[in-house]
DNA sequence: GTCTATATTATGATAGAC
DNA sequence: GTCTATCATAATATAGAC
């Protein structure tokens, strides 16, 4: 027989990770001010006082939510690099942007967090900025110049106007999922809605799918 | 002399539109959880009473602010319209899309509180949709389908995902001003940054500038 | 119309039992 | 570790004086 009494409760998950995931859907879902550590709590299942003890208070969770799901990105990033190769070729470009497209769609709460954050200077704002956004943001820009210089971008665009173009370009309609919803009656986090905007995004940026050989 | 003790202040907008002009501000800032009454108030430099007293309540003055909003961008794509004739070629295309990069450069407010209420089913969100978004989407399908018909736009993208790519390209660098700053020093409000913008999106989505009489 | 003052509620935080 | 109970604060709403 193990030790008896070890706890009260601990279900599947710890609930240390089961307030993490509340927090996520709660921040992306309402923003940081409208989300409630109330609410944080009951959605994990567990007492409003167990926010104290593990993140001492709804700043802190907010920071380790945010590094969680940034974590994952970079996941995600890495194995879409290591089935894309490099960018040295329009069609590794191409794959490489329908993996980030899927990444989004999978993944609204990111573009949530980011865009409720991004909007206003802040402390948290500018915490988020150094220590997640700029690394990434270099990687972005790294990828532009590669297309650029084999030609597969448009050359005379700034890199930096193109990052945020194309991060608003495939962020944009899975970021309002439930306006689109009710706007078109469509649903943004079906497969073939996220392939079909991934063609879009592609062609637009890339060129249509038959032009893998153009200069 | 004009009759004494009118009030006892009104100073050069009334305090309704002052109270509204803060609301834009604030909501647009914080979101609709974030902004509070008193900072309106604040803001507008009158008393917090006055919102009952003129708006009822926090989500009347919500739905004002955002009509207004509306009433804005409605007088912006008339003046748009109007400049630019009609969606008959590229070059009109151009220029439309230019002075839509402008509008919202200059209207960041806008776009803040769309993104802010579109990201969650809310009876806000339904009434913003309904009464407000859904007639400017029919507009900008028309006229996106009128590009594809005269060979200016790529033909096999379903407007609809058109529709979310040319927003999110368009606003999300204003909508994230703050983190732009931040993240690159550079100031999205500047002129040349907007023409700058303008100058990709259009190229992006219009091909280079000196491509008018391409088929 | 504009103000002061207050009622009511909700929130983040915390103390302390088990 | 997890819970109950409570404090202090801040927000919306509202009553009523001028």
């Amino acid at each position: 027989m193990p030790p008896a009494s070890q706890a009260t409760r601990s279900d599947d998950a710890s609930s240390r990770e089961r307030i993490l995931e509340a927090a996520l859907e709660c921040f992306s879902e309402r923003g940081y001010d409208g989300a409630t550590t109330r609410e944080i709590a009951r959605r994990a299942g567990v007492n409003l006082g167990l926010i104290k003890y593990y993140f001492d208070g709804k700043e802190r969770l907010w920071r380790e939510a945010v590094t969680r799901t940034f974590d994952e990105l970079r996941e995600g990033l890495a194995d879409a690099l290591q089935e894309a190769g490099a960018f040295d070729d329009r069609a590794r470009l191409r794959l490489l942007m329908r993996r980030y497209v899927r990444w989004v769609a999978h993944h609204p709460e990111f573009i949530r967090l980011m865009h409720d954050e991004g909007k206003h200077d802040s402390a948290r704002m500018r915490w988020l900025v150094d220590r997640h956004v700029r690394p990434l943001f270099e990687t972005t820009l790294t990828a532009l110049r590669s297309g650029q210089e084999i030609g597969a971008l448009p050359a005379r665009i700034d890199p930096l106007h193109f990052h945020y173009i194309l991060i608003g370009a495939v962020a944009l309609v899975f970021h309002q999922a439930p306006e689109c919803r009710r706007l078109t009656g469509r649903e943004p986090s079906d497969d073939a809605f996220i392939e079909a905007h991934a063609d879009a995004v592609t062609h637009l940026f890339l060129g249509p799918p038959n032009e893998e050989n153009a200069s």
